[in-house]
DNA sequence: CTTCAGGTACGATTCAAGTCGTACCTGAAG
DNA sequence: CTTCAGGTACGACTTGAATCGTACCTGAAG
């Protein structure tokens, strides 16, 4: 029930080329698009983002964006909380999050 | 004499997964990182900075740069212009530039 | 003209990353 | 106990990216 906190980089460790290396790809720009989004930051389930790659693969990213300092992961056994580290990254690299909600060009344009 | 001025994305369709993954290399990182330094936003030329890579791979990533809208680069027939694309780069992703001076963690602490 | 340095074009190589298949683990619910 | 869904581990495949070798182009200087 208690749930391991699966370990991360340190704050002061965050590495930018990881950082960016982590955000480069779709599905976990996605992901952290959404959790910058959410201010309460709320412990989410993995499967609560609607990500169209097999389960494999998420376990994939989300470890990648564990292993750049992104989120937390905790561990219930059987299943995973996923969490936001919005205090290190805003300590470390200010004005990223707000990066990522400036997705879209006007307001509309998809691509 | 007069250097055309090879093309690149509009200020507008610039793309964040395009623009991260152009950061996400070190060697270019470190070119956007001295430009973002010089606030004066002078031309400068392709060997001023002191890439420990070849030409060849050279050209490969300030083409790179220039397709994500970093830079303009400036074709004089048998040398280059770089120039950082500032203005627009601001405009888009407000904070950005500013990120990459945050390098070095504390200050010192190489990793 | 020739020479030379800066850059590019094309191809080959190498390596990292995204993806999934198969098998297995974990805890909750029957 | 068994079943089942969520997740992981390992391996294989595939694609994309970084790098360089060779050859060629360009403009300036002799």
């Amino acid at each position: 029930m208690a749930g391991k906190n699966l370990v991360g980089p340190e704050a002061d460790a965050l590495d930018l080329g990881t950082v960016f290396r982590a955000l480069a790809d779709e599905h976990r720009r996605s992901v952290m698009t959404e959790l910058a989004a959410d201010r309460s930051d709320s412990e989410r389930g993995c499967n609560s983002f609607d990500l169209p790659i097999s389960k494999q693969t998420q376990t994939h990213h989300f470890r990648v964006l564990r292993e750049a300092g992104l989120i937390d992961e905790i561990d219930y056994g059987n299943r995973k909380g996923i969490r936001l580290r919005r205090a290190d990254i805003d300590k470390r690299f200010p004005g990223l999050l707000t990066l990522l909600g400036a997705e879209s060009p006007g307001g509309t344009a998809p691509r």
